[in-house]
DNA sequence: AAACTGACTGTTA
DNA sequence: GTAACAGCCAGTT
């Protein structure tokens, strides 16, 4: 479990996901390259130490629910709150809103670039 | 070594 | 709407 893992990639990965929005595991894994490898973006968070620094809780599945159960689903939720993160009353999150668009954060970048030039 | 277990997901029925 | 299944792969029996 150290250098650069299928685990590493996916810590790498989820660092990069902005406060107050949310990727599913498909998605990370998509990213990565490995189209079908959710599961394992599952257990890379699983695996994860408390004091890590990684933000696990914006990592959702792909319906925008949280896959947890018990005590920790219930600290994911509030985290993701604290985040600005809203959830339906099912309990589910729109991931229209808040899913994490990398394509679009380049987009803005490059919109950014061509307002300060 | 083999079988089993998941913080998953898209497809098929 | 539900259910089964395949694909993926690290860790744990």
């Amino acid at each position: 479990m150290q250098e650069d893992s299928f685990f590493q990639q996916v810590y790498a990965l989820v660092r990069r996901i902005p406060v107050g929005t949310v990727a599913s595991y498909g998605q990370i894994a998509t990213l990565l390259g490995k189209r079908r490898s959710a599961r394992q973006v599952g257990w890379a968070m699983r695996a994860l130490p408390p004091h890590s620094g990684v933000p696990w809780q914006r990592v959702v599945n792909s319906e925008g629910k949280i896959s947890l159960s018990g005590c920790s689903a219930d600290l994911q939720e509030a985290l993701l709150r604290s985040e600005g993160i809203e959830f339906d009353a099912s309990g589910k999150i729109s991931l229209e809103r808040f899913g994490w668009q990398p394509e679009l954060e380049e987009r803005r970048l490059q919109e950014k670039e061509e307002d300060e030039r």
